[in-house]
DNA sequence: AAAAGACTCAACCGCGCTGTA
DNA sequence: CTACAGCGCGGTTGAGTCTTT
């Protein structure tokens, strides 16, 4: 593994290193089965939360960033293992042209992948796989003037939710401010307090919470602490929900249509619904437009509509 | 079979945000 | 208002593994 001295960043300190890092005797490097039956079973006993002072109450010799990274991205009962699903890159690849590098919210819409796994499928293939198309990561714009020059690969371009009123760059741009603008009026934390909800068969949502599973540390110690006090953040998390899955579900069925258009003879093409079946029913066929009015009059917006013209 | 290069991904780092004293 | 603690995030590293030559 990475030697702990080698850390090349340039970036010039600001403050000094945090009391758990800098700490002499702090074991570092690849975790070992010992030390993670020991973290598992303290957080099953105790729970999740206060990582500074865990290591010392759990008896491990890590810093409480190790420890939590280490229950996050590896521990976690809910953490799913193995390799991406063709519907959970297409999600990926939409929700990063949305959201750009925010890849815990990202990772917050697919259910049992970490932010951590994200970024590194996103480096290692997805980056790739769209520069071999000729799109720029990045932006999500082509990399050369003619892109169907350089389109080898099978994964769809996204799509223009209305192709007729926007250009793809200009409707990328909306897309992306829309997104911001939206997620700035969310504080992040209630996002992380539950990201994962899921439709049950009787389309009652269910909240995962008996494993912590993603919850916000600093929100779910905090209300541990007072728990008479209630929590008045749902509303916001529906409402960005909604929202959010209603840009995803436009992509899906705009590339669905597109899809069948071009493939008369109906073969299967990837969908996110299986993950993201919260606002299907209300969102085909309604504008972004539309959602996006919906969602900023929701959380109190006064001009709610988003026009084009709002991003100049 | 061995060496070199490419790739993967767990883990670390620094920064910034939020809440509290 | 300020300082500090605690935490989460995105960027980056590098040991281990796989593939190619």
């Amino acid at each position: 593994m990475r030697n702990p001295s080698s850390s090349s960043s340039a970036r010039s300190r600001s403050t000094p290193a945090t009391p758990c890092c800098g700490k002499v005797g702090i074991k570092r490097g690849p975790w070992t089965p010992e030390e993670d039956e020991i973290l598992a079973n303290y957080i099953h006993k105790d729970g999740e939360g206060r990582w500074r002072t865990l290591p010392k109450r759990a008896g491990l010799l890590r810093c409480g960033k190790s420890c939590r990274l280490r229950w996050m991205n590896y521990l976690r009962p809910s953490v799913k293992r193995g390799r991406i699903a063709p519907d959970e890159e297409d999600l990926i690849l939409r929700l990063h042209r949305l959201l750009g590098n925010r890849w815990s919210l990202i990772a917050g819409r697919i259910p049992g992948r970490t932010d951590n796994e994200i970024k590194n499928y996103w480096n290692t293939h997805l980056s790739k796989k769209l520069i071999r198309q000729g799109i720029d990561p990045k932006t999500h714009k082509p990399l050369y003037p003619n892109p169907n020059s350089s389109q080898i690969s099978n994964i769809p371009p996204i799509q223009n939710s209305n192709p007729s009123s926007f250009p793809l760059e200009e409707n990328a741009r909306f897309d992306r401010a829309i997104a911001t603008r939206v997620i700035d009026n969310f504080p992040l934390t209630n996002l992380d307090q539950f990201p994962n909800q899921v439709i049950n068969d009787d389309g009652a949502e269910n909240r995962p919470s008996g494993d912590g599973f993603n919850k916000g540390s600093v929100l779910q110690s905090r209300h541990e602490q007072n728990e008479e006090e209630d929590y008045t953040g749902y509303e916001n998390e529906d409402t960005f929900s909604l929202f959010l899955d209603s840009l995803i579900n436009e992509n899906v069925f705009m590339y669905q249509e597109q899809q069948q258009l071009q493939q008369p003879n109906n073969i299967p093409v990837p969908s996110g619904e299986p993950v993201i079946s919260s606002s299907q029913a209300i969102h085909h066929g309604s504008s972004c437009e539309a959602e996006v009015s919906y969602s900023m009059a929701a959380f109190g917006e006064k001009d709610g509509v988003l026009n084009s013209h709002d991003l100049a």
